[in-house]
DNA sequence: CTTAGGG
DNA sequence: CCCTAAG
């Protein structure tokens, strides 16, 4: 059983290094500049400062703020499935993958379906917790 | 290959 | 995140 900590609450992952799934995916270390020349930089990395380090996520794990919000917010036009189109639409320059997108969403889903004791959830904005609210009525009403 | 569920 | 199963 795993709970609302992001994917699993174990120490790390039973194996293999971090490592070796961000240089799988492709960006790993980030170059000198890709700021201007950036298709789509939402979803790839935090918008406080690109390209250069900043001690912020790389895009490997823990998905931050503005990965959520996108993620909500392509659900919410596109629809809760469809995690390939979703991902050539917003996430096509990240490294996510359908499959995290899934988990994400999932795990996401059971962290704010309910809302029992109001667990230390993750900070997210109003904003995005009625998207994510609504989608999940929508979809428990669609099933 | 993609979606869906479990660990 | 990784693996397995079904489409």
């Amino acid at each position: 059983m795993l709970y609302a900590s992001d994917y699993m609450p174990k120490s790390g992952w039973r194996h293999r290094s971090r490592v070796r799934s961000a240089r799988k995916r492709g960006i790993w270390s980030l170059n000198t500049e890709q700021t201007f020349l950036l298709p789509n930089h939402l979803g790839d990395m935090s918008s406080t400062c690109k390209g250069k380090k900043c001690g912020h996520r790389k895009n490997n794990d823990h998905w931050t703020y503005e990965e959520m919000k996108k993620l909500v917010d392509a659900l919410y036009i596109s629809g809760v499935g469809n995690w390939t189109k979703l991902k050539h639409e917003n996430f096509s320059r990240s490294v996510r993958t359908s499959m995290n997108l899934k988990d994400k969403w999932r795990n996401l889903k059971k962290a704010y379906t309910g809302n029992a004791k109001k667990r230390i959830l993750p900070t997210l904005d109003k904003d995005c917790v009625e998207k994510i609210q609504k989608l999940a009525s929508k979809m428990k009403l669609h099933l």
